[in-house]
DNA sequence: GCTTGACTTAAAGTTGACTTTAAGTTTTAT
DNA sequence: ATAAAACTTAAAGTCAACTTTAAGTCAAGC
């Protein structure tokens, strides 16, 4: 079974234009074309797809999923390099996970703060307030608000 | 004690100019000034840039901290409009987890393939591989790079 | 007092990732 | 056979978030 842009774009949930740029800076180098010069995507094509999205989400720039892809269709003798990438870029989503985590924790204490506020009608209320009035599970995030080292 | 834009940038590891441009866009209606023009940071306004930082790393766009950073100047009367803000904020950040759990598990997906690849010495292997030879917690991640339909 | 480095602004430039436009070709449907 | 819809490319436009430049002012150390 053989796909268009046009039908390959919804099935993904972009625009064409965003494949057709894709294919122009080289992340579909599997992409055939009909005689006529249009582009013909295979039913295998959606997993290369699928990678291209996923590694889109780890936030790795256009540029670089383009040697990714690459490395795939040169074949067997570049697994270790395809690995090496895979593995760099899992270490930076882990990373931010870690970011997001505390990203996280620091609006859990300013939900925290608000929620407060608003029972007391002012923000003055946490003039009063000591660490130990603070959530336990808040009080790193809290902390690090109001370092003012560094 | 008062700052200048350098001296704060220094601290939180970005350029002046960042500063300088986030002062534009009226990220900073807490800053004052020297008599001669100079922005003068106090120690308080740490927090506030803090917040400024925890915004951005939730994706949230420069438009729209000014609206929280412009309430905060605003006083008690926007406690609930502020409340209601973190929390929205939150729940992008719990789906951006969300998202960023699955992507990690296509990498852990991949990570294997190429592991085994590389033992095999060729991608070929996975031919002949069916699911139960698929480690169990990276089914679901296998199921998703395969699938046809959608 | 004067140089040097840091500050000021406005305006223009950059980057990445697309999107839109324009002009043309191909495929599909009647 | 022809009209409409979908495809093609190259080039220009957009957007967010900065960064750089240019021209000038201010402040600190010698």
């Amino acid at each position: 079974m053989l796909y268009t842009v046009g039908e390959i774009a919804k099935k993904l949930h972009v625009a064409p234009s965003t494949l057709r740029y894709y294919d122009k800076e080289g992340l579909l180098p599997f992409v055939e074309r009909s005689d006529s010069g249009i582009r013909l995507f295979k039913d295998s094509d959606m997993e290369g797809l699928r990678v291209i999205e996923c590694l889109k989400k780890t936030g790795m720039p256009i540029k670089d999923i383009k040697v990714f892809m690459e490395l795939c269709q040169l074949g067997d003798s570049t697994i270790d390099e395809r690995l090496a990438l895979i593995d760099k870029q899992r270490k930076t989503v882990l990373e931010q996970q870690k970011q997001l985590q505390e990203t996280l924790d620091t609006l859990n204490y300013k939900h925290w703060y608000y929620e407060t506020a608003a029972q007391a009608g002012t923000c003055a209320v946490h003039d009063l307030l000591t660490a130990e009035d603070i959530p336990e599970d808040l009080r790193p995030a809290y902390q690090k608000l109001k370092k003012t080292e560094d």
